[in-house]
Formats: structure tokens, C-alpha cells, sequence
DNA sequence: GATGAATGAGGCTTCATTCAT
DNA sequence: AATGAATGAAGCCTCATTCAT
């Protein structure tokens, strides 16, 4: 299939694999401050202090330098997640869980928000995104489901999951729009962080009716 | 403020209030098809069967067309609201509200889905559409703050403040991502309102620690 | 020959007769104010509160309507010219003469400018401004020429065309460019006739070698 | 000041010098064959045999164009003007600088024609012509007035500066409108100057009354 | 006659991509 | 490999003119 393949030329010298390394920072620059609009390969070069024709050389078209812009910065934020660590009980999964998640995009949040904003336009964006939400996901489910049996919830999957997607829209949300689109209260990132996680042991916690 | 002006031309004769209104669902359409990368003042007047002079007869330029077709779907979403009827418990209140704001993106979605990703970009959409945010969310607190009394949170006013974040996200993402984004668990539209429901009776109700 | 049609359609009736006077008068304005890249239809027909269509009711196309206001626009500035008047001697000739062209440019110099410009690009203004011109220098070489005999100039009629070249000249462009283009020493508009006459009478006067 | 820079993208390879050139020919083609109203990219491009990116490749947009074409006809107009050579009296003074004038313009009167017509309605054009024509009017008035001694006026700089108007406006509008539009009688270039330095001879030398 | 809506050619500019050097 | 010049399709917008009402 046409979307397996890289588009990225391997480079094969020093000098080219530092070049290379430059066009991918430059882009992730532009990216975080213009947004996708403001991409252009003119731009990147112009930044990366490459020729147009050079970045051409490593990368076949301007998507594939999205494309690895995105897998790395997708690298960097879900890590090797050894997450091993026991918790003590519920509440201190959640918070760890949800903590572990909010912190990741520490750094990032502006080249996060152009791909968040680019990943329902391009598919592959989607995908690649997708595939590390879930794998962020998985971790976060499975460090709260550590405490199964804390969970009152009658199908602790599903609220599981649905917790997981409370935490990570208000955050998504809050990288791409800020801290007062859908309400007029400014909430800072800590309180979101904190209240999510209440809400989420809340949730899980209370046994229905 | 010359911002606030809104570039709408207003049409004189009656041929002219149809192709307004042609344009305008021509436009509507477009952005609902192919995002606002695909609406082009070229697209729309050909789907809607008129000249390009035409659309700028009516419309100042690309931006007004976009305000406008924004500011009628926000029109649309945010009705009267007259939300008098008084409920029985929070989470009677509580289910009203969140059904509530889930059955006002019927029939919208993918127009809703435009805009979205629109006012990260454009301030000016940005704007309009945390007003009507706004809006929505001070009907969603008061009818969930008719019944504080069952509040268990220390702070009522955050915590629904918080709530209205977790059901207003979570349908947006929805909106914006589709059903499987950040988890491969496919939840429909209904499965995410009840379970958020839920959810937000769970965090209200319970008291702290 | 098509460059002889006027282009102007009569008018039959007494409102008829009024709005064409708006539309000639609006359109001196706008030419007045914003120079012939600023004089389109849409903006003569707005500032002469008249419609589109009622312009090309009146004139045939928009160079109709400007050869119409030229055309007026010479007949205030070339009157019926009854120079009859005699004159004591060669310098009262000349200021007189002078002085005569340069108070008919008052109050019509934007206007005036406009055509200036337009002149060298569209033939038919050059023609009907040359004509008028021409005559206004047959006027000035008349008044001139009456003192024949104290001109020292071997050629009298050559010197007298010089001199109102100098003249009319020298007014054009401070009337095109302002007081200041080609030298940095701001000249009034009083200056600038008074020594004209002053050069004029100089030239006139003195006997070759 | 913005309003200083050049607009203009060095170019940095031959190939590049060449098309630059190119562009710079046909523009100044275009610009004295049709003028500024026909002065379009599309045009330009056409006759250079180069694409409109290529154009907009070497200038920031049309104007930094113009503004380009305009200063290169400047310094062709306007030469080192060494202008040492002592002159025996005024008239020889007078007759060297009024030659001296009409000479700059030799070859270049068509696109001449087109920049007089446009500094009355681009400030910039302005501004670089008027420069210009000032510097001239400075060594024509040093020239003239090292005869100082022969000038009768009771005010030499002013009758200087008179006369330099008169030699510049007649010659401007001799390029603008061609020989015969202020007066039937055709006069050639050499005619206007010879007699327009007999006429400055006869202003600066006379006494006042 | 009057109105103003509709038309569409034409002008400016951008930018992904190719290619000569 | 690297450079950056060249290409041209595509998008926005204006405005003279026509024509239905």
C-alpha cells in the first residue's frame, strides 16, 4: 500500500543526516508557530538554512516531512511507557494515570495543537495519532484497572474507557483552544489535572443506583 | 469596531434573497464535504449554481461568507433555550442537560466538525463560537445547580463548571475525530451520553475525600 | 466615424434631466477625488444615489460618461473667451493673458489633473483637451500679438507659440504634480504666474543678438 | 522606513542574473509600449519569455517592479553629471545646461512618458522622480548661475528656479503629449530648445523695469 | 425608464514541485 | 548531493456591462 511507504529518503552521510535533522526541527518550529497554513517547504528550508531542492532530497513530497515530523514528535511523547510501577490503590492510579498523560505533552502543546487540528483533514495524521492515543490509552487503562475491584462501575471496561476519553479531550481540548473556549472560568492545566482525576475515581468508584 | 461589522451585503430584491440563501447552502455544504481547505469562493458558486461576482455581490469576501454561514449554524444550535422546566434530582437535571447539548449537533455534524477546526485559526470564528460555548454552558450549569443541595463536591460551581468541560469535550472530540480515535473501543453518540452522564452525576454527588 | 457618436443618450424628461446631472456631477467628483483608477461605475452610481443601469440608461459606456464630463469641464474652462478687450502695451497683454488662463483652471484643478493624466491614454481626451487648448492659446497669442510691433524676437508668431507653451506649460504641471516636484523651492501658484508674465515679457521683448 | 526596501530578491546564480535582466527589458517594454495600464504580469512574463512565478521569484509583487524599472531609468537619466566645464558666459551656461537636459532623455522618452504619468498617483514614483528632477535642477542652476553677475533679475536663485521650471515642464510635457497639443503649430524638440534657452538668456538678463 | 443582481474575463499572488547547474 | 531558479495551476477579488423584474 501506497500509505506504508516513508517517503523518507535515508540519508546516507554525516553531513546529510545533520541537514536532515535541521529540516525536521525547522518544520516542527513552523508547525508550532504558524500551524499548518503557515507551512511551506519555502519556509522550512528558509529556517532549516537548506535548500528547497535539498529537502526534496530527503523527503518526496511535503507530506512525508509532516508525516516524520509527526512520527517523532509522537515518539517523544508516548515513551517506552514502563509502567510497571504499582499503585496503592484507585485513586492514586487515576492520578498517576492521568498526571503521567497530561504531563507527556509538556513542551509540545504547540506542534501537538497544529496536528490535532490536521489529523481530521489527513488521514494518515489520523491514523499515526490514533494508533499512539490508543497505545497511550492501553497504559493508562491498565494502570487504573490495577484496582479492578475498586471500580462500582457494573462494566469496569467501558467506564474505563470512557473515563480515558473524559481525560484526554478536556486536555486535547484545552491544547488546542486554550484555557476559556466552552466556559467563561479560566481553568489552568493543574486544575484541569486535578479535578479530572476526582472526577474519574468519583466515577469509577460509585456503584450504580 | 470594524471587526464586529458583517460584510453581508443585504440582497434588495427577492431573485437576489434566493441566491443568498443558495450561496449560503451551497457554502454550508461545502465546509460540511470537504473542510475549509476545499471551500473555495469557485467551489461554492458553482455548487450553487451562480457566478463568482455574484457571491461578492452579496458577501464582502471569503471571510464574510464563512461568518455567516458560522453564524447561522450557531443560530440553529443554540436555540431560545428557554429552559424553565425545573427537574426532579441532579440527575434528572443532569441528563437533561447533557441530552440536551448532544441533540443540538444533530444534523450539523459535519458542518460543526468544519468550524471546530476552524477557530484554532481564525480568531474570529474562535470568538463566535466560545460565546455560543458559553451560552450553552450557563444553561447546562444552571439547570445542573437548580439541585447544589445534592452537590457533594466542596466547590459546586467548579465542579459543574468541570462537568460541563467533560460532557462538552467529549462530544466535540467526538464530533471532530469520529468514534475511534483515542481508543479502539468504538463507542456510539448514545453510549458517550448516558456514560458521561453518569459520570457527572458520580463527581457531583460525591463528597470530598 | 464611431469616435464621433456621443455616447450620450438625451434625456426626455424633467427627472430624467436631473439625475443625468447628479450622474455628471458624481462623477466629477469621484474623478475630482480618487483619479480615473478610481472612477468605476459602481462608485459614481453610488455617490449620485442613481443606479447601475440608470447610468448606461444616460450613457452608452463608461468612456461616454467620461468624455461628457470632459467635455463640460472644458466648456467652464474655455468661456466664451470675448477677449475683445484692448491693452495699453506688451506686458499688460501678457499679464492679462497670463493671468486669464491661470484663474480659469480655479476651482476644477483636481478634476482638471485627472484629465491631464488621462490624456496621453486615451485619444479622445487628448483630442477635445487639445482642441480646447489650442483655442485658449489662439486667445493668448491674439491678446499677445496685438503689441506686435515691441516684440524683438525675429519670429513673433514662433516667440508668441513658445510663450504660451512656457506658460500653459509650467501651470499644467504645477497643477499635475504640486509646487514642489521638480525643484525643491516651493513656488505658489501667484509666484509662478507673475514671473511667467515677468519671463514672457523678457523673452518677447528683447531683439536677437 | 518599510516603505524603503527595495522589494527586490538578489539573484544569486548567472542563470538568474539573465532572466533578472530579462525581466527588467520587458518591463520597461511594456511599460513604454502600452503604458501603465498595460503594464501586467501576465504581460511582462509573456514578453520576457519567463513564468509569472519567475517574476514574482525576482520582486516581491508589480510594484517593487515598477519601482525597479523606474530607478534604473533614473540613473540612466541621470549620469555622474560631472559637470566641472567652466562655460564662457550666461548664454553659453544656459544653452550647455537646457542641452544637457533634453539630451538625458534621449532613447527613453516612452517610458518616461509612462513613469510621468504615474507619479501623480504612486507617492513612490513620486518621490524617486521628483529626487531626481531636483538633482538635475541642481547642476542646472550651478551652471547657470556662474554667471551670476549677468543676471538682471533682482532675484537670481528665484528666476533660476523659473527658468529651470520652464525648460523642465515644456520638455515633460513635450514627452508626455507629443509636439502639437497645446498649440496647432508642431514644434520639434530642437526648436523647443533652442528657443526655451533664448528665452531663459532673455528672463535672467533683463533688469526689472 | 429605473433598479440592482448576475456575469465572467482578467489581474495579482502563492507555493508544491521540478530541474539545470 | 546541493542549490535555488523556474514553472504554472489555482485561489482571491474587481468591475464593465447586461438583463430580468
Amino acid at each position: 500500500m501506497s500509505s506504508e511507504e516513508p517517503g523518507l529518503r535515508p540519508p546516507q552521510q554525516r553531513r546529510s543526516r545533520e541537514s536532515l535533522e535541521r529540516v525536521l526541527q525547522a518544520g516542527a518550529t513552523v508547525l508550532a508557530d504558524r500551524g499548518y497554513d503557515g507551512f511551506t517547504i519555502g519556509e522550512v528550508s528558509r529556517r532549516a538554512g537548506v535548500s528547497v531542492g535539498s529537502v526534496y532530497g530527503r523527503f518526496e513530497n511535503k507530506d512525508a516531512l509532516v508525516y516524520e515530523i509527526h512520527r517523532r514528535m509522537l515518539e517523544r511523547l508516548t515513551p517506552a511507557t514502563t509502567d510497571g510501577d504499582a499503585t496503592a490503590d484507585l485513586r492514586a492510579a487515576v492520578e498517576r494515570a492521568t498526571r503521567r498523560l497530561a504531563d507527556s505533552t509538556d513542551g509540545e502543546r504547540a506542534l501537538l495543537r497544529a496536528f490535532m487540528l490536521r489529523g481530521p483533514v489527513d488521514e494518515r495524521i489520523a491514523a499515526q495519532g490514533s494508533q499512539a492515543s490508543q497505545a497511550v490509552g492501553r497504559t493508562f487503562k491498565t494502570t487504573v484497572l490495577q484496582h479492578r475491584e475498586e471500580i462500582g462501575h457494573p462494566d469496569p471496561d467501558l467506564a474505563t474507557d470512557i473515563a480515558y476519553r473524559m481525560v484526554y479531550d478536556v486536555l486535547s481540548r484545552h491544547v488546542m483552544y486554550g484555557a476559556t473556549f466552552e466556559s467563561d472560568a479560566e481553568r489552568t492545566w493543574e486544575e484541569l489535572v486535578d479535578e479530572l482525576a476526582e472526577a474519574v475515581v468519583a466515577y469509577l468508584r460509585h456503584g450504580r443506583r
